[in-house]
DNA sequence: GTCTATAGCCAGATAGAC
DNA sequence: GTCTATCTGGCTATAGAC
């Protein structure tokens, strides 16, 4: 009973969060009330019974925000254990990594928003999505590209750090702004990336 | 007459869009009060002082957004007239590059700000903004690429394109979240993206 | 666990005196 | 050009019935 109970609950608790964070995504944290939170998750807006779930509006975006990164990096690690570190040259395994990145942005939209335009407020939540989420997928590019380079005497921490600031700000532009800058289409600027490892690190083409 | 009146006018407008600015920058357009502003403008917050000079909100961001963007573009036309092409080497030129980036991102950090947050609710501004700012820099720095690359075949604006962008990102992260990823030092992460241009476009070194 | 109802406050914006 | 004063409405959050 006590089971049944915590069940129904959490399913409405998870309704609530859902809707939060697709509409902090969407329209920002600051911007979002809520009784539009409510309304979104079939609650009756402007009725405060998200205050069932959730001491404050604050704590539903931290909860969120934790909540999406738990079930993210459980994802990463199956992802990560059951790739037989994959097939084609490594040109084509680096172009699927970087059209994996981009699909994680959008996977993740809300997130990665959020992430850009309302966690200055969040210090310790900014900081400790930058260690699991930046900071995680950094390092196994890291770790990809020294399995894969012939050459030394590159820094490749730094290296694969541009290479993720890279494909997030195009990722960042375009969601922002609805378009590429100088209109530099995805495959182009993938295609230019590409050319640049490849250039400096000795892939096998 | 009629000047001076509007001289005394536009400083007062002046100082009500600097403070809406600043404060838009470090809060957000949407957590920051139009009181706030008032009070920041040396004005008694909550007179509505504000209404004789926009008459929106909305406005008050429009319009910082686009005096700013004036502003810069004054300077931006006047430093690339004066500027004698330099001195150093190309990999040393690169470098300043580089760091002129980081320092214009620096210096108006609050529409730097204000773009990434608050301008997709704008989708004209944020438009206007990534034409006259990101396709000008990038197009700047794909023009000084072109003229001093050995190599063809590089798609030289998408080379651009990915150098803005990683600077941006790595700028933005160190804004928003107080540190870099992977604590790559600056220095380490400009280091490595020189590295990958100069084997790529072949710069004299 | 969701409702009604509301407290208490602050938001954006306006009118009119000076 | 700035003030006082205020309207209207939305905001976060709480109390208590069912």
């Amino acid at each position: 009973m006590a089971a049944l109970r915590s069940d129904r609950s959490s399913i409405a608790k998870a309704r609530v969060l859902d809707a939060a964070m697709r509409l902090f995504g969407e329209q920002g944290y600051a911007a979002t009330s809520v009784a539009q939170i409510e309304a979104a998750a079939g609650l009756r807006p402007g009725s405060g019974a998200m205050y069932r779930h959730v001491a404050s509006k604050r704590e539903l975006l931290e909860q969120g925000v934790r909540r999406v990164l738990d079930a993210r990096s459980s994802v990463a690690t199956a992802l990560a254990a059951s790739q037989p570190d994959s097939d084609g040259s490594a040109v084509e395994q680096l172009r699927a990594i970087a059209e994996a990145g981009f699909a994680r942005l959008d996977h993740d939209r809300d997130l990665s928003r959020i992430m850009l335009r309302d966690l200055r407020d969040f210090p310790e939540l900014a900081a400790e999505m930058r260690q699991r989420e930046v900071d995680e997928v950094t390092a196994s590019l890291a770790a990809w590209l020294r399995a894969h380079s012939n050459v030394v005497g590159v820094d490749i921490d730094a290296t694969a750090s541009v290479i993720v600031s890279a494909v997030s700000h195009y990722w960042t532009m375009a969601d922002a702004t609805g378009a590429a800058p100088l209109e530099v289409e995805r495959t182009r600027f993938v295609d230019a990336l590409i050319l640049l490892v490849q250039r400096t690190l000795g892939l096998d083409s």
